[in-house]
RNA sequence: GCUGGCGUAGCUCAACUGGUAGAGCAGCGGAUUUGUAAUCCGCAGGUUACGGGUUCGAGUCCCAUCGCCAGCUCCA
């Protein structure tokens, strides 16, 4: 291959040479004019590329068209300078910014303007766009030097664009997109004429520092989203329709499992059935401490400032925490667990016979948390973790992280979170500990994970100063990502309480800690569960885990006697005692998503059963106590998903 | 913390440009005795988040505080 050539794989499985500048547009041409005209953008080697951009290099290529869904971010980051435009239109004298980096669901374009966008704003402002599109001006790209730019920016008045421009590093390609009259500084790739963005729609606006940083200015921000097709843009509100629907701040408040007051900002207050189900996972994790060789501690909430001093907290994490001072003395609250485990494995002197040891603590944390950050049960001020902090030997780490695999896994697919992703984070700058040290941890992490076949990522130095870390994130049943567990390798604080244990040579050692968590915080995870099951908990979770429905009056004592025989075989279950119609007890049964409702008439009372009604699946038909009782204790015992598993 | 929005009965929400705060559900009382998603009648429920102000008159307008929501930011 001539360097003026290049060799492009076409989808079909052919080979065929272009010029070395030839665009993808131009390849379109070559294949099709149809294609051409429909073609949004090129892909060379799965990258997305510009239509207008010389291709320069051999590689599989092929036309993306609005059917691709590839398509969409271009179809978005096309839409944004649509709104740019529009914006400028509807607001004479708007300096633009910038647009969004991330355009796989979402465009934002930030301006500075001396107005706060109104809904009355951006109904006028899509109404420009929708005329702006319609007209289906062309998309010119060009490549400019670095003065030409400037000089167009200048005679546009578009200050923040110069600085912009500024901060585009020496020798990197300046490209300008064009439709009409507007001008953006951009990369692109953008469509061929703005009457290929099919829909779209402004979400809502809000404020947006410049450049991420509460120090500069703060713009307005206006956000949008768009697609090939009007079917897709109803799907997309579609899903956040179906979240809002699922918002476990909506569900605590409906089942009446949790609440918060003014008077304890940011700090949930769960209530009797919310208790429940948290204790219900608690007892879930301490089950698994046995299996998993944990032992459980129970250390204080407030301490001396001097515990803060020594773990650093007190200079690094202070603005996080909650102090008090009372006989002269600060005290702070405890915003983690892990220095009073370092006090605490201070307390004897250790042998290397007696690691790991693996300290687990439900202690109640408290961060102070920025009034702007904080959210249902997502981000609050008062939580627990089920966190556990593990000293070993360094040799000992790789043994130790491939049974915390074990654990993690085996809690994430009780709940249905199935094939978490992993991230790898390692040695970052200014890290502490020596390069042996971190290379032999990273390594024993990889190791483990290569071993189990466990699909990871690395961030290279984005671990912590004091060690590497891995993060599980799960996917709900929606398809939404959540961070949950973490083990987080630390040096530095057996270093900075100076624990030592008496190795098998006599000397002291260094032990190396782990943190872990499974959950992570309790009430985060709570509210992540809450919306991965819609509310629907299964049985073993359930605050209340059958309610006893009597058909009239006459069967309430036939309904007590089966409440009690459920409620003497350990399960949780309620009787409706009300006057009211069947109909009317099972749609508040449902409402309540109580997963199994059992009717009481004039037969069961009979035969001294009742008639078996669950949840989503409905009748199925009578049973009597003991076969009730039976199923649903074993169901309840191996917390299984499906409640009812003989109806299949 | 910043920008914007919001705060009315336990819950969900009404109350046009300032003119007597209202409904459904829940609650309570009564009637009804019900067979797989709402039985009927009645009663009660409010310092309109909180504190000031403008006005003859404020749920409505203005200021401050608290809280909530979205975003920014933070996440040793």
């Amino acid at each position: 291959m001539s360097a003026e050539t290049i060799t492009l794989t076409l989808p079909d499985g052919s080979a065929r040479e272009f010029p070395a500048d030839a665009t993808p547009l131009e390849v379109a041409r070559t294949i099709g004019e149809r294609l051409a005209k429909a073609a949004v953008a090129g892909q060379l080697d799965g990258a997305v590329v510009d239509l207008r951009a010389p291709i320069r290099r051999s590689g599989a290529f092929r036309v993306l068209t609005a059917k691709d869904p590839e398509a969409g971010a271009v179809i978005r980051h096309s839409a944004e300078h649509v709104l740019a435009d529009a914006v400028e239109r509807v607001f004479p004298g708007t300096i633009i910014d910038a647009g969004r980096q991330d355009h796989s669901e979402k465009f934002q374009y930030d301006f500075r303007i001396d107005h706060a966008f109104t809904q009355e704003d951006l109904e006028k402002i899509e109404a420009e766009m929708a005329r702006i599109v319609k007209e289906g001006r062309p998309f010119e790209r060009r490549v400019v030097g670095r003065p030409q730019a400037a000089e167009i920016f200048k005679s546009r008045k578009e200050e923040i664009k110069l600085v912009r421009l500024a901060d585009i590093p020496e020798g990197d390609e300046i490209t300008l997109f064009q439709h009409g009259e507007f001008v953006d500084l951009c990369r692109g790739p953008h469509v061929q004429r703005t009457d290929q963005i099919g829909a779209f729609k402004l979400i809502e606006t809000s404020g947006a520092y410049f450049k991420g940083d509460e120090r500069n200015e703060m713009l307005q921000r206006i956000y949008g989203t768009a697609f090939a097709t009007k079917e897709e843009l109803d799907a997309y509100f579609a899903k956040i329709e179906e979240a809002r629907r699922r918002d476990h701040r909506r569900l605590g408040k409906e089942l009446d499992l949790f609440s918060f007051s003014p008077l304890a900002p940011a700090s949930p207050f769960f209530h009797p059935k919310g208790a429940a189900v948290y204790n219900e996972l608690l007892a879930f994790m301490r089950g698994l401490y046995v299996k998993y060789g944990y032992q459980e501690v129970i250390t204080p909430q407030l301490f001396d400032a001097e515990l803060w001093k020594t773990s650093g907290h007190y200079f690094h994490y202070k603005e996080n925490m909650f102090f008090a001072e009372v006989d002269e003395r600060e005290y702070g609250l405890k915003p983690m667990n892990c220095p009073s485990h370092c006090v605490l494995f201070g307390v004897h002197a250790h042998s290397y016979r007696d690691l790991p040891l693996r300290i687990a603590d439900f202690g109640r944390l408290h961060r102070y948390e920025r009034s702007g950050v904080v959210q249902g049960l997502t981000r609050v001020r008062s939580f627990c973790q089920d966190d556990a902090h593990i000293f070993c030997m360094p040799s000992q780490i790789g043994a130790e992280v491939d049974s915390l695999f074990d654990l993690m896994f085996e809690v994430y697919g009780t709940f249905g979170f199935n094939d978490p992703v992993v991230y790898l984070s390692t040695k970052p700058e200014g890290a502490m500990g020596d390069d042996a040290l971190w290379e032999s941890a990273e390594s024993q992490l990889q190791e483990c994970l290569t071993r189990r076949g466990v699909a990871f990522t690395v961030n290279t130095g984005d671990g912590a100063f004091y060690g590497p870390k891995i993060d599980f994130v799960v996917h709900d049943a929606i398809g939404r990502e959540w961070q949950l567990g973490t083990i987080q390798l630390d040096w530095n604080l057996p270093e900075r309480f100076k624990l030592a244990y008496v190795g098998e040579d006599g000397a002291e050692q260094r032990p190396v800690m782990l943190h872990r968590a499974v959950l992570g915080s309790v009430e985060r995870f709570f509210g992540v569960m809450l919306e991965h099951f819609a509310g629907d908990l299964p049985l073993w979770l359930a605050p209340e885990q059958a309610r006893v429905l009597p058909v009239s009056d006459k069967f309430l004592d036939a309904a007590r006697a089966v409440k009690a025989g459920l409620v003497a075989a350990g399960l949780r279950a309620e009787v409706d005692e009300r006057s009211e119609k069947l109909g009317a007890k099972i749609r508040d049964g449902e409402l309540a998503k109580v997963p199994v409702l059992l009717i009481v008439g004039a037969r069961e009372a009979e035969a001294g059963g009742a008639s078996v009604r669950l949840r989503h699946r409905g009748d199925l038909g009578s049973r009597t106590l003991d076969e009730i009782a039976a199923t649903m204790t074993a169901t309840t015992k191996q917390r299984a998903l499906d409640p009812w598993p003989e109806a299949k």
